[in-house]
DNA sequence: AAGTTGTACGAACGATCGTACAATTAGTTT
DNA sequence: AAACTAATTGTACGATCGTTCGTACAACTT
């Protein structure tokens, strides 16, 4: 037990950032990080507009913000979940499963937040940018290491390539024509590129 | 010969009009189509904020129009070339080595424009993503048959899925991490791809 | 030569953007 | 109860947004 010192007013104000922080990668998820206008976010939360403005204190520490708890959003519902997985095959395919309902389930109304800022600011300088980078490497390089835990599978860096990229032409696809679909072709993908690399170890073995 | 009627004021009008879309679609392409202001594109190309709103209208007609003269600019790069090859796995590798190169030279400074304002606009209403929508489908049509053209290839559509996801991964990759070992990447795992599509027909016919 | 058409311009519009700062309210400490 | 502190608000700012309008000028028609 350590409740001890609860302030009451910095409670307040914790609870209210995460609630502007909730909204604003919902809105960031449809209309992009620059879309994101702190008036219109006061006014959709009811809040003043100096009040969104003061936890922050500029529109690119709001932006940070927001990829920072986005980013919490998406360990939350893909990486923990695999991680209750031993590593091998399982983990890869429960982590795998767990974007593609990350993604279809609509975490966020416009479907994987990263796929929108990444492509929102990938050409672009700034540390909103580094930022969304990092996680991205971040998100490649935990696919690689889940894909090396299993000795069957030869180059995890190539095959981190092509499972990353179903998943993220499900999430583009489904989105853009609002077709579910998308998400089998993904899984069939998945599926079968796995089912080479078990076919190549095995050819390789005898 | 009919180059009767040239009246030079069109004349000139519609080479200030190519000029501003093709400065449109440049900048669209790293910071969006919204990010497009006509202010910013009348100050980079000297001309009056006025002149270029009386090309358009509206800004949503510049969009519109902007998107159409990337269209050209992407069939010309990527389609056109393919068409010079006869139906068949020749044609599929050049339009796929096609659209990397396209991606790869940065004829859009931002990567491929499609899919920098497909992320953009792929979860707002409107009739800029319709166009948007419109072309991406066309693009995927034109993949898919000609995936079809290929009698040893079963599942067109799953193929194309495959594809265009290793292709727009590339292009997502260097663009972010300024990495242009995302190419090889793509281009390994289209050969792949290839190779076991015709690994099971010739496992199919015997 | 006179009249018409098409492009481009400059100035101004209301709205909204991000930001600044002083005033106010709510909660904690003395 | 008074003093203090943190979260929130209201008001105001300069800049820029998309858009409108009247005008200037070059090019074409009669």
């Amino acid at each position: 037990m350590d409740a001890v010192k609860v302030d009451g007013r910095v409670e307040r104000g914790e609870q209210t950032r995460r609630q502007i922080l909730r909204r604003a990668a919902e809105i960031a998820s449809v209309e992009g990080l620059e879309g994101l206008s702190i008036g219109r976010l006061a006014g959709e939360l009811e809040v003043s507009k100096s009040g969104v403005f003061a936890h922050f204190g500029s529109k690119e520490e709001l932006q940070l913000a927001t990829v920072r708890a986005a980013a919490a959003i998406f360990v939350r519902h893909v990486v923990d979940p695999a991680l209750t997985v031993p590593p091998g095959l399982g983990r890869l395919e429960r982590l795998l499963d767990g974007w593609l309902a990350y993604s279809e389930d609509r975490t966020f109304p416009g479907g994987c937040f990263f796929y929108a800022v990444q492509a929102e600011f990938d050409a672009r300088p700034g540390r909103v940018r580094d930022s969304i980078a990092g996680y991205a490497r971040e998100w490649n390089s935990y696919v690689r290491e889940t894909i090396a835990a299993i000795p069957e599978i030869a180059d995890p860096d190539q095959v981190a390539f092509e499972l990353i990229a179903f998943l993220e032409m499900a999430n583009a696809q489904s989105v853009l024509h609002d077709d579910p679909l998308a998400y089998s072709r993904a899984r069939a993908a998945v599926r079968n590129r796995l089912a080479q690399a078990a076919d190549a170890a095995s050819t390789t073995r005898r």
